[in-house]
DNA sequence: TTTCATTTCCCCTAAAAGGGGGAATTTTTA
DNA sequence: TAAAAATTCCCCCTTTTAGGGGAAATGAAA
């Protein structure tokens, strides 16, 4: 018998586990958190075998609640749930302890399989997740230092190097150098294609 | 008695719907389709009250089966489930003849209240999804011309006034004229602003 | 058919950005 | 603490944009 707790603030989405859990004999719902804080106050007073996590909850950071459980208790399997199929995400969560990371769209089967896999110490991952984690790196991008992205965020609000160097106390020039820097990191010709990039890599 | 079709591809959800609709007795779920076409076939054979309709679906674009359903079966009501909170899509949902919105953060009582509203032949909005429309338009902006669009994907692309005129076989003076004609309508001051507003608008 | 919007092209000047260097001073970080 | 990275500033010069006008030709829609 495996003890289960769910922490997920879709109704539809908690439903829908609760009833794919209750056909599974082998598979014991102890309750339904809706926020971060719920789960922190039930694993008070109660410990399952597997945690199932929504990461986009309302109050806490998933990933933040994920390695905060497993620091207090080690021993339960955490298994993430997410709509998110980001590489840097799965990674991201993986690290902070979680056992396993299931797509909401994964069959019912995988989720069954992913908690009777996950307490017996072995990872798991959704079929689109194991995609996603299998694809080649988005070719990681140079990042920005803290000055270049303060830059950044001003010219793409339209300010010229002048009014940037003025609001920043700097030479012009200063600015200038910094977006020369930019087009040439990022490979670029000029500063729409440096915008671009950026929005889109989300770098800004 | 009401009778029920769902349309929805995520298993996770539809098992929510599921359970929901048996705690109601009023409610008859005749089936779950996970795709437009799967729908589209069922209805030949038989014809529920209400259509529970993600929008989001991996063969149709929801919006356009919507329309389709409703040309051939005026009667159904649907009401269209959706990740999605823009006020744009709800509008255009319903402009296609669904009569109601909810969102997949619904509560269960919501969804219930939903459906029953419907069949009643009145219209029925989501807390967030009404939260959303009464929200002040998004000031709709400027709509840009065929041309206009293809000159802003490739100044986005980092193409000068130059390299443009000479792959669309105009003039620069052309090329210039549109791009100053952007910036106008849009009230931007430079080309990173216009890049800008144009991705994070979708424009481009 | 007659507007109205779009697309095209032209003039002008000033401002801003791009491209090549180099170099001193702080901060981080190994 | 020493090396690496980030931030700052400077020179040169060329290309590109931006801002102000105007105007003819095409296309679509009323």
């Amino acid at each position: 018998m495996i003890n289960l707790l769910v922490v997920e603030d879709h109704p539809l989405v908690s439903e829908g586990l609760k009833a794919i859990f209750e056909r599974e004999p082998a598979l014991n719902c102890l309750g339904i958190m809706a926020t971060g804080k719920d789960l922190l106050m039930k694993l008070q007073h109660q410990h399952p075998d597997v945690i199932v996590m929504d990461i986009n909850l309302p109050d806490t950071n998933g990933l933040d609640l994920c390695k905060q459980v497993k620091d207090l208790y080690p021993t339960i399997h955490i298994l993430a749930l997410s709509i998110n199929n980001e590489k840097a995400i799965i990674k991201k969560i993986i690290e902070n302890g979680a056992s396993g990371y299931i797509l909401k769209d994964a069959a019912q089967y995988e989720i069954v399989d992913a908690i009777k896999t996950v307490v017996q110490h072995k990872p798991y991952y959704s079929l689109s997740a194991s995609l996603t984690l299998n694809k080649p790196d988005p070719m990681s991008l140079p990042v920005l230092t803290r000055r270049e992205r303060e830059i950044l965020v001003k010219i793409a609000d339209g300010l010229t190097n002048q009014q940037i160097a003025d609001q920043l106390f700097v030479d012009v020039s200063t600015v200038n150098s910094h977006r020369k820097n930019m087009l040439a990191k990022y490979d670029v010709q000029n500063t729409a294609q440096l915008i671009k990039l950026a929005i889109t890599n989300k770098l800004i």
